[in-house]
RNA sequence: GGUCCGGUAGCUCAGCUGGAUAGAGCAUCAGCCUUCUAAGCUGAGGGUCAUUGGUUCGAAUCCAAUCCGGAUCACCA
């Protein structure tokens, strides 16, 4: 059944059209734990959307353009000597995401050696020459020099050659990509209009602002001097052009809590210059990921990388699957798959089942858990109803009027609140109140199994009713998980 | 300093549009596999809901102050 038909009735907002933005990855280094939240919560809240009858679209914002993507650059011509990922035989993104970590290491040193000689800290910083180089080549680019944009093209390939695999790992997708690169000349062009209605004005040294004094903010800049555009500046375009594209009613930006501010004043902005859209701009602001030992720097080697953590779930996942040993018939293609499924189920549902907007504290030490409020506990539910239900023959046509016993009665109440659950869940853009919703499911069925037997029933009548419910249990269980973009295995 | 967010069992989190003995999972302890998959089930211990004051018949929940932690206030993104 489709997750819509599920529902009842409809939902206030049915029938409009929804922008999910998320992602937004930075083409100078991987994935990490903190962009995994952002997928999968992003991922799951337009799925979760649709099935309460919106139109959604699912859209990324490529950041493929600014100094720290020339830091990449400059740090590949001064060190790699011509590597590539295919001579490295590195993954594309983690490969740049190595020169990005070099070009720090050796900015840090020239800092240093120039802090030596009697230069401030912050002098250092601008004057290393590595800094300057890359000043340089962020020119070059913006003036479009063919060079840099060669090697711009092709470490960014590199780049999105990595993301696609990881993408596609995780089981992300989206309808539109959009690349800063592209969108920050409308925003430019935005800008001009503004300034034509005297929204924005212009300082004597060409830099070009907006005064948000009135609304309780600062003055914002939205055009550096030498003309070239700031992050806000592309946001502004890129508000611009989804309306156009799509004539979107609602906007929902997924985007970590530190850019509350950004935010606050992109859509005053868009408000003030009368965009279209710009009412329907909404953050959906979301915690970040601490780890136990403090925060996650990249410059410190101290993140989560993507792709090593999926990796390492699925390994635990094999582990304890080979351990219990329930599984030995399986062929090599079906225990990959399998492993895939409780790996993954694990991790999206371990980052999903805590409320978006707090902030999260993760644990590389303690690997996720299998047992308890988790994705394997909920696919276990499924796959052990699944079983019996392969043993069995259900009469669709029993007629059953035999009154419930309280295991059977709790589980039809818990069945019946699943659409109330999704519109919660549509509303609050928040899916932990699916997770929440089908453990507590999965338990109730948990406890029902274990007290009465299906097969061995007291009555016909009784089998046929509680093969019914054991049914409905496990398509809610796969629809729930589904929304949380976790699959459920037929056996474990 | 201004603004915003958070502080609930040892740990990670629910509950926060006020309502009965404050809930889960993990961890700890005690039970349950000759009967549908034990990644499960049953039970026990563990909390002055940061502190203080206020509103109320009634406060974890609302208000104020204080303490602690975090984010942000860039010609970074």
């Amino acid at each position: 059944k489709n997750y819509a038909d599920i529902c009842y009735g409809k939902h206030p907002l049915n029938g409009k059209k929804v922008m999910v933005e998320y992602s937004s990855p930075n083409t100078n280094k991987p994935l990490h734990l903190g962009h995994l939240r952002n997928n999968f919560l992003g991922w799951s809240v337009a799925e979760i959307l649709k099935a309460c009858g919106y139109e959604v679209y699912k859209s990324c914002i490529v950041n493929d353009r600014g100094v720290h993507i020339c830091k990449s650059m400059i740090a590949w011509q001064l060190f790699a000597n011509g590597a590539t990922p295919k001579t490295n035989n590195t993954k594309g993104d983690h490969f740049v995401g190595e020169y990005y970590v070099k070009f720090n290491d050796e900015h840090k040193r020239q800092i240093a050696a120039l802090v030596a000689i009697g230069i401030t800290e912050k002098e250092a910083e601008k004057e290393a020459p590595i800094m300057k180089a890359t000043q340089q080549m962020l020119q070059d680019w913006e003036s479009g020099k063919p060079a840099v944009m060669k090697l711009w093209k092709e470490m960014n390939g590199w780049v999105y050659e990595g993301f696609e695999v990881t993408y596609k790992n995780i089981g992300s997708d989206f309808d539109k990509t959009y690349y800063e690169s592209n969108t920050y000349l409308l925003g430019k062009e935005i800008v001009q209009l503004g300034l034509d209605k005297n929204v924005f004005y212009k300082k004597e040294d060409g830099s070009v602002w907006i005064d948000l004094t009135s609304d309780g903010l600062d003055e914002k800049l939205v055009l550096r001097k030498d003309g070239t555009s700031v992050y806000i500046t592309q946001d502004i375009g890129l508000a611009q052009q989804k309306y156009d594209e799509y004539q979107i009613d609602e906007s929902i930006y997924v985007i970590g809590d530190e850019q509350n501010y950004h935010m606050k004043v992109l859509k005053l902005i868009a408000q003030k210059l009368g965009v279209s859209s710009a009412d329907a701009i909404h953050h959906l602001s979301y915690g970040m990921v601490e780890l136990t030992t403090g925060k996650m720097k990249s410059r410190e080697g101290t993140v989560v990388d993507a792709d090593d953590l999926v990796e390492e779930m699925i390994n635990t996942s094999r582990k304890h699957t080979e351990e219990l040993g329930k599984v030995k018939d399986f062929t090599e293609e079906e225990l990959v798959e399998l492993y895939k499924t409780i790996g993954l189920g694990a991790l999206k549902f371990y980052l999903l089942r805590v409320d978006p907007k707090k902030r999260m504290i993760f644990n590389p030490e303690e690997s996720i858990d299998f047992h308890g409020f988790t994705g394997p506990f909920v696919q276990y539910t499924y796959a052990r109803i699944k079983s019996i239900l392969r043993k069995i023959t259900a009469d669709n046509k029993a007629a059953i009027s035999t009154s419930l016993l309280k295991n059977e009665k709790e589980i039809l109440v818990a069945a019946e609140q699943f659409p109330a659950v999704l519109m919660e869940a549509a509303k609050e853009l928040d899916p932990s109140k699916v997770a929440v919703y089908i453990f507590n499911l999965a338990k109730t069925f948990n406890s029902f199994y274990a007290e009465l037997s299906i097969a061995n029933a007291e009555s016909e009548e009784k089998k046929q009713l509680r093969i019914q419910l054991a049914m409905i249990t496990s398509n809610i269980l796969k629809s729930g998980m589904q929304l949380l973009g976790a699959a459920v295995p037929e056996r474990m």
